[in-house]
RNA sequence: GCCGCCAUCGUCUAGAGGCCUAGGACGCCACCCUUUCAAGGUGGAGAUCGCGGGUUCGAAUCCCGCUGGCGGUACCA
């Protein structure tokens, strides 16, 4: 039984490679059929938070990642930890180092090759018996560091294949802390194994800590896991991704109105490849095709353009009942008014083909719900500029055409029937009434087809916007 | 510095010796569709496969070297 698990600390909130690495790790999990285990890494009690951790779990939940253990927080096993380090200790595996904190700061300027290589001397691990037990009984304070083995290490990566360190070149690497807490690479190890883990995927940046981890599970007795290093996921400017590159974080995502199955869809494809040249994927269709070896060895740029693509792709498809809560969500945070939720399909799918994202759907949304002058967007003004003269005389006749509508007949049809014909007598071409019409009712040149707009809007407020939009508004005296 | 990883259009990628005068997608441009804008369709520009050596009849694909980028080098994870 294949058992993989996503072990993010809650110093921070979940970010993208964090949730590409969970994602990854779900997709084998359902692929194999499979356990996904969620474990928050919360030794480091200075950084970790509550908070992150419910971020994190959001996230997760957010994007469709239920984890079928967990979570379990490795704060709980420290026991186990402090015993696998004792049973180190008395295995010989491990000794005591009294050396303080200064002191290895001190032996780290001293070292004749400077700061940067110095590598521990092991001076306490020659201590005599004697000495140990005499220091012991002063109640001096000591750490655990685990003797590193001379001997090669080496692993086959599923995504890298074979890599390997020298032993030698590896320290002696501290497993408990003076004040008796375990250290990450301790921790992981001993929680990997209580859990049975049998395949670890992380990110690229975890490679260095493997042979130390393999040497920690060879002492321990244990089996080694199948290992496998998920590429980095670099900003626009080449750089891991951080905070200066913008929305970094799921939830910023969430924000920005991003649908969790596009998130998805995207995430799966930075740094893996179903092989043929296929985009849009469904759960079901990434689970299938989801295999280790279509795992990319190099980092991958993290793109919002062709996020947002793909989100309105998903839009474009995705049933509109779907989308009422979330648009009616997005328009309670914009402060936009509406009779009740109910109302909003009609206005959904006039705009939903249009946009990228909840954000866009809700603010076209917004326009065509809200009273009074729509804002001109950049492109509006400028073809209300652009047009100069011909914009004012264009909605006053379109004006006089509309008003002649009897209320009740207010539908697309009988609206661009009306239209055509007042084009017609003016010898105009239907676009040079049609387009002032789009701005001066949305802001913007983009929209349904006007014909449907203005039967969404409602004949009243499509007078109203009219009329509103004509001077004193106008560039001219 | 030392250790390790990586290297195909601007970006995501296909490619596991001949199918590659390197394919798809995003973005960009043009055209078509459309009463207008998106969407959609068609086409275009865009990669001397980081560089240099090998191996081979033949290399983006295998080997070596170089360069560059990234990661690690903590009583952080």
């Amino acid at each position: 039984m294949i058992r993989v698990r996503f072990a993010p600390s809650p110093t921070g909130y979940l970010h993208v490679g964090g949730a590409r690495t969970a994602l990854f790790n779900w997709l084998y999990a359902k692929k194999t059929g499979g356990v996904f285990i969620l474990r928050i890494e919360d030794t480091d009690q200075e950084r970790s938070t509550d908070a992150h951790t419910k971020v994190i779990l959001e996230g997760l939940s957010w994007l469709g990642l239920p984890w079928d253990e967990g979570p379990v927080f490795q704060g709980e096993a420290v026991a186990r930890h402090h015993a696998d380090a004792e049973r180190l200790l008395a295995d010989g595996k491990a000794y005591r180092c009294f050396c303080s904190k200064e002191e290895l700061e001190a032996q780290r300027k001293a070292s004749p090759k400077g700061a940067e290589a110095f590598k521990y001397d092991r001076r306490c691990d020659r201590l005599p018996l004697r000495e140990v037990e005499a220091r012991l009984a002063r109640g001096m304070p000591f750490v655990i560091r685990f003797r590193m083995p001379e001997e090669d290490i080496s692993w086959d990566d599923a995504v890298h294949g074979t890599i390997s360190f020298h032993g030698r070149d590896l320290d002696d690497l501290i497993i408990l802390r003076a004040d008796g807490t375990p250290i990450y690479n301790l921790a992981v190890v001993s929680d990997d194994i209580a859990m049975r883990i049998t395949h670890v995927m992380r990110g690229d940046d975890h490679i260095s800590n493997t042979p130390k981890q393999i040497a920690l599970y060879r002492a321990l007795g244990a089996p080694v896991p199948r290992f496998a290093h998920l590429p980095m996921i670099l900003g626009p400017d080449g750089k891991k991704l951080s905070k200066r590159h913008g929305a970094t974080a799921v939830g910023d995502y969430q924000g920005l109105g991003i649908l969790p199955a596009a998130m998805r869809n995207f995430l799966a494809l930075l740094g893996w490849s179903p092989g043929e040249d296929r985009e849009i994927l469904t759960e079901a269709e990434l689970i299938a095709l989801f295999s280790l070896e279509g795992i990319q060895k190099k980092p991958a740029v993290f793109d919002n353009t062709k996020l947002e693509w793909m989100n309105g792709q998903y839009l474009s498809r995705v049933a509109v009942e779907e989308l009422v809560d979330p648009v009616a969500r997005e328009l309670d945070r914009l402060g936009v008014r509406y009779p009740s939720p109910a109302v909003l399909p009609p206005y959904i799918n006039a705009v939903k083909a249009r946009s990228r994202t909840l954000l866009d759907v809700a603010r076209q949304v917004a326009i065509r719900l809200e009273r009074g002058r729509a804002q001109l967007d950049e492109k509006g003004e400028a073809l209300r500029q652009k047009l100069g003269d011909g914009y004012v005389r264009s909605l006053e006749l379109a004006g006089e055409t509309l008003s002649a509508i009897p209320e009740g007949d207010w539908k697309s049809e009988r609206i661009l029937a009306a239209l055509k014909t007042t084009v017609d007598q003016q010898g105009m071409k239907l676009g040079d009434l049609l387009q002032p019409i789009r701005i001066a009712l949305t802001g913007s040149t983009v929209s349904e087809p006007v014909n449907e707009l203005l039967e969404v809007v409602g004949k009243a407020e499509t007078l109203a916007r009219l009329a509103n939009a004509r001077p004193p508004y106008g560039n001219g005296p």
